[in-house]
Formats: C-alpha cells, sequence, structure tokens
RNA sequence: CGCGGGAUGGAGCAGUUCGGUAGCUCGUCGGGCUCAUAACCCGAAGGUCGUAGGUUCAAAUCCUUCUCCCGCAA
C-alpha cells in the first residue's frame, strides 16, 4: 500500500488524523486545501489544520480558490486515487474522472442520513443514538456517491459534537487504512443509496443557535449539546446575550413564567419543566460556572429579567 | 487602524460619573453548633486595583502608552 500515490483534499481538524494515517500507511504526493484565511480580531492570515500537517511532511499543498475553475495541478500530478474528508467545496467532474481507483470520501454520517456539511451537529440536535462514518465513491451532487463501507457507533447521552467529532475523526482515518486494500483491489462492496431516505445537514446558522424555551427540555439540552463547544446555543436576559455550554433538565408540570433563582442554580422554565443552566457565558465575559456567576450578581434583579 | 465588551485577593463581581489610604458573594484555613451536612455561627489569611508613564498634597478612579482576554463582523 505504501506504493499507493495518494491526493489528499481536506482542511479542518476533522480531517487530520485521516491524512496522517493517509501519511504513514500510503505515498501522498500532493495535499489540496482550502486557502488561507484570515482569522480573528487581529485578521492572522492562518493555514488550515490539514496544511499544517502537509507542511511538517513536506509534502505539496495545493490551495484553489475556486476549484471548479482551478484544477490543472491536480491533474498533472500523477495519482492513483484522490481521498476527501471535509474539504469545503464542490469537486468537479473533471477530477472525479481522473484518478484510475476513483475518488473517496470519508463522511461523518451513516449516509444516505445527513448529507452535507454538518453531519454532527444534526445527529446530537436531533436527539439520534446512533450515528458513524461513511467511506463512499463521490459524485457530482453531494454526498450522493455509492456507500462502499460503513461503522456504526453509539452517541451517549453525555457526547456533544467535540467528543463526537474526535472519535468519529479517528474512526473514519481508521476504516480507511482497513477499507483502502479492497479499494485497491477493486473487491469492495459498492451500494447505491436509497433515495427516499436521504436527509440533508446544512451548517449550522445562527438562527439555528437561539433556543427556544417554549420547547421540551429534552429538545433544548439537545440542542445545547449539538451546538457544544462550537458555535454554542444562546439565549437573551434582557437583550444581553448569554451563551450556554451545559445544563440540565426537570421535568415538571409548571406554570412558571419567571426565572428560578436561588443561592446556587438558575432556572428557566420551558414546556414541560425547567432547564437548569450549569455553564454559561455572559456577553463578554469568560466562560464560567452558573455557581461563578451567581457570586457576582444581584440575584433580585436577576429574577425580574426577561428570557428572549 | 473593521465594531464593541472586559482586566480589582484563588473564583465571580461592586467601586471609576463628582480623586481622599479597597468592598460584596463565594472559596481556602482555624474554631463552634449538629447524629450529620454542600446547612448555620464566629474568626483569620490573602490584593503593587493588567503594563508603563503623566497630572495631583493625594489616583482603582483623570490623561497618554502598551499588553492580554472575550463577543460580533469577515
Amino acid at each position: 500500500m505504501k506504493d499507493l500515490k495518494v491526493i489528499f483534499m481536506g482542511t479542518p481538524d476533522f480531517s487530520v488524523p485521516v491524512l496522517e494515517n493517509l501519511i504513514k500507511n500510503t505515498n501522498v504526493v500532493l495535499v489540496v486545501t482550502q486557502p488561507d484565511k484570515l482569522v480573528g480580531r487581529k485578521q492572522i492570515l492562518t493555514p488550515t489544520p490539514v496544511k499544517k500537517l502537509a507542511l511538517q511532511h513536506n509534502i505539496p499543498v495545493y490551495q484553489p480558490n475556486k476549484i471548479r475553475k482551478e484544477y490543472d495541478v491536480i491533474l498533472n500530478t500523477e495519482a492513483d486515487i484522490i481521498i476527501t474528508c471535509a474539504y469545503g467545496q464542490i469537486i468537479p467532474k473533471i477530477i472525479l474522472d481522473y484518478p484510475r481507483l476513483g475518488c473517496i470520501n470519508v463522511h461523518a454520517s451513516l449516509l444516505p442520513k445527513y448529507r452535507g456539511g454538518a453531519p454532527i451537529h444534526h445527529a446530537l440536535i436531533n436527539g439520534d443514538k446512533l450515528t458513524g462514518i461513511t467511506i463512499m465513491y463521490m459524485e457530482e451532487a453531494m454526498d450522493s456517491g455509492d456507500i462502499i463501507t460503513q461503522e456504526e457507533m453509539i452517541i451517549k447521552d453525555e457526547d456533544n459534537v467535540g467528543t463526537l467529532h474526535d472519535k468519529l475523526s479517528q474512526i473514519g482515518a481508521n476504516l480507511l487504512i482497513k477499507t483502502l486494500p479492497n479499494i485497491i483491489n477493486q473487491t469492495n462492496e459498492r451500494i447505491k443509496q436509497e433515495e427516499n431516505l436521504v436527509t440533508y445537514a446544512y451548517n449550522i446558522k445562527r438562527e439555528d443557535e437561539h433556543l427556544d424555551f417554549t420547547k421540551k427540555g429534552q429538545e433544548i439540552l439537545n440542542q445545547i449539546r449539538g451546538l457544544n463547544p462550537w458555535p454554542l446555543a444562546n439565549f437573551f436576559l434582557d437583550n444581553e446575550e448569554y451563551k450556554v455550554l451545559e445544563a440540565r433538565f426537570e421535568a415538571r408540570n409548571n406554570s412558571l413564567k419567571k426565572l428560578e433563582v436561588t443561592k446556587n442554580s438558575l432556572g428557566i422554565p420551558c414546556q414541560d419543566g425547567i432547564i437548569y443552566l450549569e455553564k454559561i457565558k455572559p456577553f463578554g465575559k469568560k466562560e464560567m460556572s452558573i455557581l461563578d456567576y451567581l457570586n457576582g450578581i444581584d440575584k433580585e434583579i436577576l429574577k425580574n429579567k426577561k428570557v428572549g
């Protein structure tokens, strides 16, 4: 397998373990990743995690702005296979048709469920108990190609985007290496996706982050963990934004409308009980436990704030 | 120079408008009460008020500089 010439296309942290395994086991001849971006308040030009890893191993890096139009470098690179993982751009057919073993993608869901850019977030927000990795051939439409293999993974109640991301990323990296020999020999399976089971996991939008306390407690908890550690769920108290990192839910028949403030807890009424915030990040502050937050605030004033 | 918030004992904050030797809620340590406790009572330790400079009899507070943290926008 060491002589397999691979072009890898990927961008964020999720792709890094996959690339690491490929570097160990195959001959990665080119890495394609998104252009460096200006990041943060200081607008520092930052390379992608995949680029950093590639540079450490002295692998050539290509960063087209629009791969739809800039792909000569790829076509001029001799390769047996192209492997992508969270690259971030739609790849044109001319590239898909180029390598002799095709283009393979590592995707963080059990396709055909959750095609698209945010499968991990959506699995958690929807309260799924099962997710996994799919390795598949690529076609022109996003995440629509034939499935080569899948590995399932149980989602635990305490999982959030961070933990799931790391586990799936590792599973994907290992499953790929395990499957690669079959792909090389072309003895792998090739299963069409059932079109009537297709769902989409679009990228999280700003309004998806806002907590709606008229919903059920469990839904709210799912939303909180499905957005943690990024981009974080939020709500407003008297027009000040708070991000919520952790909370717990207590079912209760209540007609409570106001905040429940005690010495060491802050509860917000929801449809079928109360959501107790446990870790939050007030506007302009660092993240803190609810105890720390309550220590520094006038609780009488807090009681009368309006949730929005 | 994209917009805004912030830096005060270990933690979270007040005090800055109208300068006058630092306070609150916790935590920690010691003691007490209690069958017991994350509960209650008493006491103690712990701060060059982010950095550097300036104004002043006097600066956390006014002026200037720099650093760092956070949110938004990209």
